[in-house]
DNA sequence: TGTACATATGAGCAGTTGTGCATATGTAAA
DNA sequence: TTTACATATGCACAACTGCTCATATGTACA
């Protein structure tokens, strides 16, 4: 019996696993694809993912909508900066922020479709 | 002015902000999407999802392909179960998990090509 | 220049999360 | 029934997260 072919678990080969690992991504693509979906994983940042929706806002404004103080608002605008979710315009004292990325209505749609199912 | 007219902030008023409000989804609603995404945000767990996109795997075939101990991976089987991201099926002593929801494919698809952009 | 406003940032803290250890439960074979 | 194996669970702990407070930065206007 070849090396590859001894058994290392219930089902599974070494030849068949190494062939398994191969297919899957690789650790850098894992660990962006988790702090990418990490984003999402927060009701305040969800909230203003979906106000966002509906046009630009500045961030005095997205604070009263989402009804969170203005510092927690900044941070957390921070994040979705970060994850190049949302951009920014500045005009004058302003900042108003909108919308990145057209696969954020996607993947908010698939998680609504999943949750109600 | 009416009330509703009030300016709350930069550029809202407030019957404007009262309408977009109720455009938002309830907290209850934002609370699960949430909850869902958050599962999606840890490199472990991404990895089993990408694994059972081949097939189902029993526990200790996870484990070794995903080079973790037992116990870690049966602590996110569990967080995946609850999710309903999974399935099992057991067999004498063995439990076989697979994935359950068909949009899982179209998430972690969606998410590899917001990070490859 | 000074003052007021809009936004961002850093530190500190409470709450949460992922992992490993020890162990429990469940099943099959001896 | 005893033993070995497969999986699950409770607890403890270190690491991380999101919020708040205080404050910094930046811009406009008097």
């Amino acid at each position: 019996m070849a090396a590859t072919d001894k058994k290392i678990s219930c089902n599974l080969t070494e030849g068949k696993a190494e062939e398994l690992k191969k297919k899957l991504p690789v650790d850098e693509e894992i660990q962006d694809l988790a702090e990418f979906f990490k984003v999402f994983g927060d009701p305040t940042r969800i909230r203003i993912l979906f106000l966002l929706k509906h046009g630009e806002y500045c961030v005095h404004d997205i604070s009263n909508l989402v009804e969170m103080n203005q510092t927690a608002v900044s941070h957390q605008l921070k994040s979705l900066r970060q994850a190049r979710l949302v951009k920014y315009r500045k005009d004058g004292k302003q900042v108003f922020y909108s919308l990145n990325d057209s696969h954020i209505d996607d993947i908010l749609a698939i998680g609504l479709s999943h949750i109600n199912e």
